[in-house]
DNA sequence: ACTCACTGGGTACACCGTACCCAATTACGA
DNA sequence: TCGTAATTGGGTACGGTGTACCCAGTGAGT
């Protein structure tokens, strides 16, 4: 049993210090024996491995050999705890900002990035991502993404929407995917043996008449691999944005 | 502080049972004073009010005016109470299906249903939604959502591809949406608010130079409600997915 | 040497899901 | 009619969670 945790909850500007590292260190008093990045990459790393559920500050603080309190020297609570482990998780080869590409090819970065993001660290779909501080990873990705959308005539506007539309789009899907396959490692039941466990119902269900749709479905039309969906899914959107860029061309050719 | 509960966790034939109603009553013993339907319910309710995090076992005995392990008479447990809360909520007007509309229609209203559903139910998108179970309504929205693609020529896994496609983005842009709307409700700290605390430092990035497609962005570019991406977003993936169609068409066509 | 900001971390509290009991209730078999 | 078996109601208790509150120990500044 797990919950998606709230990152954000706690003081804004407090996190965002932690964020960009403008604290300074107290002249009086011990040295810290810790550090914040042990403890994040500790926090990442027993997400990773156990799923987000297993990360409690018990653990955490097992995990360091500190004990637990001891962690709340670094960390406010939680929830900053979280928005450090998404901008983290976040960092991405700076090489790849190097290259200026098209618009296509930078949005299909984008959502294959996000994809295998979340194909990494699963747990990211269980944070709730509503106001993702900005750290400083979180905006180099935009950054990358708007400079492939410059000089095709789209307001600032319209280009966040085509960059929130095609994030959006990858992280529905993935959480689709991602949450199946979770399931499995999860309940150790797989995706075979939990449909097998439907067909008593279903076939009931058939048996009625009220899903001739459904009946008449091949065996093989659920077996699709998420890959196959986001895929696409993903070049569909792209053909769609592709024709929205193209009018706007059209009309500024026109003035 | 909240986490996304995982839904099927607990025995799924068990779960299947309650789902599609199969119990009879046992002819001994007292008669129960409760039902499920009256817990689940309460529990949406809840949830609803005070989101996911509010709703516990002792929360909903209190709210129902009974002994908190009475509820294990008719839940076997917490996660099988979220499989009921899915389905439960997905239910709609069922006249709607009775029309039958054309792709992009269907389509429409297969976004549109997500989007409202996650509107009114904003805990949903904490669920685990895997694998949800498979509901009586759960299936009515695939019928649906089949019958509007039929006779496109598309196959079984296409058509599946089309429909989880459609679902994934609706489901990630209100994520987006949602959770801003969640956390201002939560926080009590409104978006501008949020986003002026970040001033400070997002200004000091910006004199560093690295950031010049941000740096150089209107003060409006942010200001778009959820629902415009929603329906640019939905435009363009419809626009997309007709071209595949078209193309299908063509196909067939030549044969 | 004294002071005092600082770090480390133990204890305690309020909450959670739920395993395990036992008492009260009800209908069937004798 | 009277056990008796099945079923419901729910109290208690356990192991988990985040974290508020303290106090002891450290080490640089005066």
């Amino acid at each position: 049993m797990t919950t998606t945790e709230h990152s954000g909850s706690g003081d804004i500007s407090r996190s965002l210090e932690l964020l960009w590292g403008t604290g300074e260190r107290p002249s009086r008093g011990p040295k810290p024996g810790l550090t914040l990045e042990r403890i994040v990459t500790a926090a990442i790393a027993v997400a990773d491995a156990e799923g987000l559920a297993a990360v409690s500050m018990r653990r955490l603080s097992a995990e360091l050999g500190t004990g637990t309190m001891s962690l709340y020297r670094y960390v406010p609570g939680k929830a900053e705890l979280l928005d450090l482990m998404l901008d983290q998780v976040q960092s991405f080869d700076p090489d790849a900002h190097a290259v200026d590409l098209g618009w296509r090819e930078t949005l299909e970065m984008v959502a294959r990035g996000a994809w295998q993001l979340y194909e990494r660290h699963p747990w990211l779909l269980q944070v709730d991502q509503a106001r993702p501080l900005l750290g400083p990873n979180a905006m180099a990705g935009l950054e990358f993404a708007l400079r492939g959308l410059d000089g095709l005539g789209l307001t600032d506007r319209e280009r966040i929407h085509v960059i929130v539309t095609v994030d959006g789009f990858a992280t529905g899907v993935a959480r689709t995917h991602l949450n199946s396959v979770m399931a499995e490692k999860r309940t150790g039941v797989s995706d075979a043996e939990f449909w097998k466990a439907h067909a008593p119902v279903v076939e009931k269900a058939f048996a009625g008449g009220r899903f001739p749709m459904q009946a008449a479905l091949g065996e093989d039309a659920f077996t699709g691999r998420g890959e196959d969906v986001f895929e696409f899914g993903l070049g569909s959107l792209l053909d769609g944005i592709g024709a929205f860029i193209a009018a706007r061309a059209r009309d500024t050719a026109e003035k």
